[in-house]
RNA sequence: GCCUGAGUGGUGGAAUUGGUAGACACAAGGGACUUAAAAUCCCUUGGGGCAUGUCCCCGUGACGGUUCGAGUCCGUCCUCAGGCACCA
């Protein structure tokens, strides 16, 4: 053993030994229980970054834990691989988003392995492997043939000078985020995942969650956005047709006194042409249609409309409702139509104010009475109906559900359900994508691309152009083809798909990586699904993994998972922040991972990232917290080497006072750590807690140690658990004191230090002495003292006389272990 | 606006079921070793008081409440962070 702690050397060395070694390889054993961790898996962007870094070393201390507990425990890595930053970067550098890709991915594994971390690396995949994508194009077709995917028309953000369609969060200020030029609302073909038919389920199923944070499962419930209500038809006057609404405020229904459309809705249009009102509802359609998001639905944006120049009829009161045209209204939710009812909702109420509308009070509170000419602002809150005909006096709770159930016995309506999610578009008019496998008939449709002819590679030895617009399209020998249904001339579909698809399923492939008979092999799967924890960044709290558990349903739905959620618990960790903001180039205060390995080692790294904050919270980095990280490695060196050489072979003839303590520091620390890995994943108080243990070894002398058998014994065993506890954390340089111990390499495969309770137990403690609650001494008594023992040593005090002196007791309460509580008046 | 978290020393954080507030670190100050520095080791370190103690008072965002006892539970409010946001 070196005299000092070399970092460089021996993380080398023992990396090198565990790739040998095969340590981390995983195979079904039955004779073991399954542990399935999972780290989220990172776009490779060309460097890990210190969230990557913080991520993965938090799952690496609950593998090896695992690992250390018996488990069979699976745990792989791989890349998301596709995604707009490769096209970008391509252009940027006059390359290919293949090669960028490439290069990233060898360069992250080489940094992600001198991190040290205890990954099966033969399971690697990476999504834009046509291995890969090859059973996400077959899934595809599946979920096609099973409802799950269908075409339709819907309005998109267009950018026409790069000839594509932006996602929400590229728009910036109502341009593209690339070119700068004005981006346009557009009416486009696009493939859509029927995530809506699994509404109810994830919701219901966010109740059984009780691995996950609360906090995501409540992000998720709002993002569902289930809401009851129910359907309402309006006839149209003068016409046999009817508008549908959806409505949470059915009681109000005879307030309504007008409604209001989307500018999308095509009624807008219809029912004013031909009227005085054709041109104004035209221009105001136009205008809110090329409107960027912001402008149009911005919170400082007032509300506005045109009249339609048409009514419909309210179905209750027979009224004559005007139809506006409002830009208020979301096409996207609901049916894009809603009942107005001004007395009761305030964007009504505004509207209603500014155009002159009837306003109906319907509700009537109990502590204040409303009036129509006075009310500056709708009233929303319960009450009991009136004008409301055969319904006045009721509360307005129970009107709800007797006028839903009135709408259904006349046929106008009924109780419904509303969602807020909407199904899933996942065309991307993109080139770096999994190509979509459907090749366009003019004859007989869009048709899936048999099973046998897939996967449908994305063309690689093409030139990548300058525009950054998709080159598929204009790849006439890999789009001109034939259909598979009646062999006519047909193009391939040139959309791929969004990468969020890559990443809802990727859980599952690395059960069987390069299984080829299937998407997954029914085998792996029932053996190591589900995924048994799963950290990665809150960031990816709705989208990431609502979509990947939507993707198991419909595996399961298809026959092909038997699980229906995928990830069991959950853990998010906070963010790593310098200087009080989240580390970014623009800041300035990024730090680079690889450039504090080298200076300090993996070790030191792990060790502070896992130190400075329970998980869940942001991490401050500091160098100084750095620096204290590397100081603690030291001191353990050191200590080490002080008593590597001890043998425990000698006769012990008595057990000492001094070793008892020695022992009772070990297996006191033994129940703290594993305590705080498996039950709370606070790895900071895990690592006080073995900071402490090497305190308290530190203090005793070692001449004294060498000098008694019995002290040799317990500091031998101290030191060997003291290694052991560390090894998750810090795995380097604990298998390097461990094999200076005498032992042989390879800690994973030990079994983890178990400990005894009695150990633990001293023959007196410490306990605390109040009167009234305030703590006036510190006591100490045998632990076998019974209460009244304790009672009396407490009184017996001399601080404590000092305060009950001249009182009357009235009352002792006793915490056994902990403390003496005197109540005097 | 609505929904979630979170507010504890100079700093990161600890206190697991209502029972010693500030573990463990960082920073700072003092000391030892050294010709010197670095490294290392030791001591002090929430605020205040004096009678300098096994002392007293105050102290976990604010104010109330429950309790023998509250950082922890309840109520009202303040601040910060995140999510959603004209969702009918």
């Amino acid at each position: 053993m070196e005299k000092k702690y070399n970092p460089e050397v021996i993380e080398k060395k023992w990396q090198d030994y565990w790739e040998q070694e095969k340590l981390f390889k995983v195979e079904i054993d039955t004779t073991k229980e399954k542990y399935y961790l999972l780290e989220m898996f990172p776009y490779p962007s060309g460097r890990i970054h210190m969230g990557h870094v913080r991520n993965y070393c938090i799952g690496d201390v609950v593998a090896r834990f695992k690992m250390m507990t018996g488990l069979n425990v699976l745990h792989p890595m791989g890349w998301d691989a596709f995604g707009m930053p490769a096209e970008n970067a391509a252009i940027k550098n006059h390359s290919h988003p293949a090669i960028w890709t490439i290069n990233n991915i060898n360069e992250m594994r080489r940094q992600l392995k001198r991190m040290g971390l205890s990954y099966d690396w033969d399971r690697e995949i990476a999504t834009c492997h046509p291995d890969y994508y090859k059973w996400e194009q077959w899934l595809f077709i599946r979920m096609l043939e099973n409802g799950l995917v269908y075409r339709k028309k819907s309005i998109v953000n267009y950018c026409k000078p790069c000839a594509t369609v932006l996602a929400n969060e590229q728009v910036e200020a109502g341009c593209c985020w690339r070119c700068g030029e004005p981006v346009v609302q557009r009416e486009q073909d696009g493939w859509f995942f029927r995530i809506t038919k699994y509404a109810d389920e994830l919701l219901d199923w966010c109740d059984r969650l009780t691995g996950w944070p609360e906090r995501v499962l409540t992000m998720q419930r709002n993002w569902i956005g289930r809401s009851e209500g129910a359907k309402i038809l309006f006839k149209q006057e003068n016409s046999d047709q009817s508008i549908e609404v959806f409505t949470t405020r059915p009681d109000t229904l005879y307030g309504a006194t007008f409604m209001s459309l989307a500018p999308e809705h095509p009624l807008c249009l219809s029912l004013s042409k031909g009227t005085s009102q054709e041109t104004p509802v035209q221009e105001f359609v136009n205008h809110a249609l090329t409107q960027d998001w912001q402008s149009r639905v911005g919170e400082s944006v007032g509300k506005e409309g045109v009249f339609t120049g048409a009514y419909c009829i309210n179905p209750l009161t027979s009224r004559r409702m005007p139809i506006y045209c409002a830009n208020f209204v979301l096409y996207e939710y609901g049916t894009g139509a809603v009942m107005a009812v001004p007395a009761h909702d305030q964007r009504d109420f505004e509207f209603a104010k500014k155009y002159g509308l009837d306003i109906i009070i319907v509700v009537q509170p109990t502590d204040h009475v409303l009036s129509a000419e006075t009310m500056t602002e709708a009233y929303v809150g319960p009450g009991n109906l009136i004008n409301s005909g055969e319904f006045d006096g009721t509360d307005n709770e129970s009107a709800k559900k007797a006028i839903s159930k009135k709408l259904k016995s006349m046929n106008q309506g009924g109780p419904t359900t509303n969602y807020r999610l909407r199904d899933w578009g996942v065309s991307r008019q993109r080139y770096w994508g999994a190509p979509i496998p459907v090749i366009h008939c003019a004859k007989c449709g869009p048709v899936p691309v048999p099973d046998l002819e897939l996967p449908v590679v994305l063309p690689i030895d093409i030139e990548f152009p300058e525009s950054g617009r998709s080159p598929l399209p204009d790849l006439d020998w890999w789009v001109n083809t034939h259909c598979p249904k009646c062999g006519s001339d047909a193009r391939r579909e040139t959309d791929t798909m969004d990468t969020f698809v890559e990443s809802s399923w990727y859980f599952d492939r690395y059960t069987c990586p390069r299984y080829d008979n299937g998407l997954l092999d029914p085998v792996q799967d029932r053996y190591w699904s589900p995924v048994d924890q799963y950290i990665g960044g809150i960031e990816h709290a709705i989208l990431h993994l609502l979509y990947s558990r939507f993707f198991t349903k419909a595996l399961r739905d298809l026959g092909i998972k038997k699980e229906s959620e995928p990830f069991r618990n959950l853990l998010t960790q906070g963010m790593v922040i310098k200087d009080g903001a989240k580390m970014s180039k623009s800041k300035g205060n990024v730090v680079d991972p690889e450039d504090l390995i080298n200076k300090y080692g993996a070790d030191t790294v792990r060790l502070f990232c896992l130190f400075a904050a329970p998980p869940e919270r942001d991490l401050e980095w500091t160098s100084e917290g750095v620096d204290g990280a590397q100081r603690f490695l030291n001191r353990i060196w050191n200590l080490v080497l002080e008593y590597k050489d001890l043998k425990s072979s000698d006769q012990i003839l008595m057990e000492s006072a001094d070793s008892r303590t020695i022992r009772r520091v070990t297996h006191k620390t033994i129940k703290k750590v594993t305590e705080d890995i498996s039950n709370r994943f606070r790895f900071n108080t895990a690592i006080a807690a073995i900071m402490e243990m090497s305190n308290e070894l530190s203090k005793v002398s070692c001449e004294e140690i060498y000098a008694k058998n019995d002290l040799k014994a317990a500091m031998k065993d101290a030191i060997e658990s003291l290694v052991l506890l560390m090894s998750p954390f810090v795995p380097h340089i604990s298998e390097e004191l461990w094999e200076a111990l005498g032992n042989k390499g390879g800690l994973t495969r030990r079994l983890w230090p178990t400990y005894n309770s009695e150990m633990i137990l001293e023959d007196s403690l410490t306990i605390v002495a109040q009167v009234n609650g305030k703590k006036r001494a510190e006591i100490r008594v045998p632990t076998s003292a019974t209460e009244d023992e304790m009672k009396q040593s407490a009184i017996a005090e001399a601080n404590v006389q000092k305060f009950i002196e001249g009182r009357v007791i009235r009352k002792i309460v006793v915490v056994s272990g902990k403390l003496v509580n005197i109540v005097v008046s």
